[in-house]
DNA sequence: ATACTTAACGTATTTCTTACGCTAAGTTTT
DNA sequence: AAAACTTAGCGTAAGAAATACGTTAAGTAT
C-alpha cells in the first residue's frame, strides 16, 4: 500500500481583464528586479497565487491574493479547478524558485484554481511584478499555468452563456453596447450580429441607459448604459 | 505574517445510483462491526473518500476509491468542488475516528468533491459497510459532508441541462423513456410532460429504439431504447 | 456639400418551447 | 368475452425565441 503525504496546498488566480480591445490576464514576474539575463530566461511569468495559510479558508486565501496585487475587494471570485497532478513541479526551475520562495522544502503541490474577472484600470500601479498579457496569446509561463489557463478560459466561456453578469464585472460603469459585444465576441471567440445582440440586450431588462452618449468620436456617438442589478435580481427571480 | 502549513489532501466521492425508483447515494457505515452502541450513535455514517496517496494525481485517488468500494472502472466522476474550511473537523468524533483510522495526527483535511454516476446493481455487494440511501432524504452525515451531497446535487442539476450524457450511466444499456423521464424528474425535481420530453428524445438523434420491448407489465408494453455514443458524437460536432 | 464610419431600429422566417387532445396495446376485473 | 384500467405513444396548434438581413441616423473628416 502506498503512503500517506501532505502535499502543499496553494491557490493560483487567472485574473481576467479587458481594456476595450482584448481580453488579457494578470500574470507576476517571478524574476522582477534580477539580472538582465534571468530576465530573459524563459517561463519567467507565472499565475498569482500563494500557499494556504495555516487556519486559512481556501477561498479566503484566493481572495487575499487579489487584494495583494490589485488592492481590489469584493470582487468576483470563481474556484474551478484542482490541478493535483505529482508531476506538476517537474522543471527543475520552477521547484528551486518555490523552495527560495517560500524557505521550505517542498515535494509536491495541489493547487486551487480560481478565476477573476475586473477592470484593468483599478489594478495598483505600483507594483512592478504585474503585467497584463493578452489572454489568447501567451507565451510559455512557469508550471502548469499555461494548462490553468486555458481550463478557466473554457469555465468562463460556458458561465457566460447561463450568468452573464460576470461580464459587467469588466467593463466600466458606464459602457456601450458595441463594447460589450466585442467583450462577448473575445471570450467566445467568435463574431455575433449587431443587431440581434441589441435585441437581446434590451429583452434582458437589466441593461439600462444612462442619460450620457460618447463624445468626440468620427461617427455617430454611441448611447452609454450600465448594468442595474436591482433589475437583475428581479427578472431572474420573479419571471 | 501567518504560518504555513501542509493541510493533508483527501477525496470524497458522491456517488449517485438509481434503482428504477428514486435516487440514492453511495454512503460508508464507518462503525460498521462495532458494538451496537456505536451503531446507535448518529452520524456513523459518511461518503467514500481517501486521503491522496503519494505521487498520485488527485483524479487517481478519486477512481481509486471508486475501484475499492464497488469494483468498478472507467467511470464517469467529476470533480466539483473543493472543500476547505479550516473547520471541516469540528465535531470531535470526526476528527478521532479519522486518527485513528489513519493512524496520523491530523489538524486539517482539505478535501476535494466528485461526484459520480452508477447503475446500483453492479456494485460489489460483499461490502457490508456500503449503504445507499435517497439521496433527497439523508440523516445527518459525518463532516460536512451534508453539505458536499447537496452542492453536488445542484452541480449535477445544473450540468444535465447540457449534458444529459452523463445520465445513461445510471440507467441500464436498454431502458424505456419512462425510466429516463422519471430519472429526470428526480434530478430536476420536477415534473415534466411526457409527450413533449418523448419528442426532445426523438430530436435528440442519439437515443435510438432497439429491437425489443417491455414484457409482463399490466399495460402497453414499452419500447425500450439505447444511448448510441456514436450518434451522440455526430450530432455534437458536426451540427 | 459629400464621403465615411459606426449606431440603432425594423421585419420576416425559421426553429424551439409549451400546452393539451387523442388513440394504442397490453393486463386485470367482472 | 366484454369492460375497465393503466401506461405507451403520436399529433397539432399557439406562442416564444433565435436567425438573417435591409435600412436609416448622427456624428466627424475632406
Amino acid at each position: 500500500m502506498s503512503l500517506r503525504l501532505n502535499p502543499h496546498v496553494s491557490v493560483d488566480c487567472v485574473i481576467f481583464g479587458f481594456d476595450g480591445q482584448s481580453l488579457k490576464v494578470l500574470l507576476i514576474d517571478r524574476n522582477y528586479g534580477m539580472s538582465a539575463e534571468s530576465l530573459s530566461a524563459p517561463q519567467t511569468l507565472k499565475l498569482p497565487g500563494s500557499m494556504v495559510y495555516d487556519d486559512e479558508d481556501v477561498d479566503t486565501a484566493a481572495i487575499r491574493v487579489l487584494k495583494e496585487l490589485t488592492g481590489l475587494e469584493n470582487i468576483f471570485l470563481k474556484q474551478f479547478h484542482v490541478f493535483g497532478s505529482p508531476d506538476r513541479l517537474k522543471k527543475v526551475e520552477d521547484l528551486n524558485w518555490l523552495q527560495a520562495e517560500t524557505h521550505m522544502k517542498i515535494k509536491r503541490v495541489v493547487t486551487i484554481a480560481y478565476y477573476s474577472l475586473i477592470k484593468i484600470h483599478k489594478t495598483t500601479p505600483t507594483d512592478g511584478r504585474v503585467v497584463w498579457l493578452d489572454a489568447m496569446n501567451l507565451p510559455e509561463l512557469a508550471f502548469d499555468h499555461n494548462q490553468i489557463v486555458q481550463v478557466g478560459l473554457q469555465t468562463l466561456q460556458k458561465e457566460i452563456q447561463h450568468e452573464p453578469i460576470e461580464l459587467f464585472e469588466l467593463l466600466p460603469r458606464k459602457f456601450t453596447i458595441r463594447q460589450l459585444q466585442t467583450l462577448y465576441e473575445l471570450i467566445l471567440g467568435k463574431k455575433l450580429d449587431n443587431r440581434n445582440f441589441r435585441k437581446s440586450i434590451s429583452k434582458s431588462g437589466y441593461i439600462v441607459p444612462v442619460n450620457e452618449k460618447e463624445k468626440n468620436v468620427a461617427h455617430k456617438p454611441a448611447q452609454y448604459y450600465r448594468f442595474s442589478h436591482s433589475r437583475y435580481l428581479k427578472v431572474k427571480n420573479y419571471s
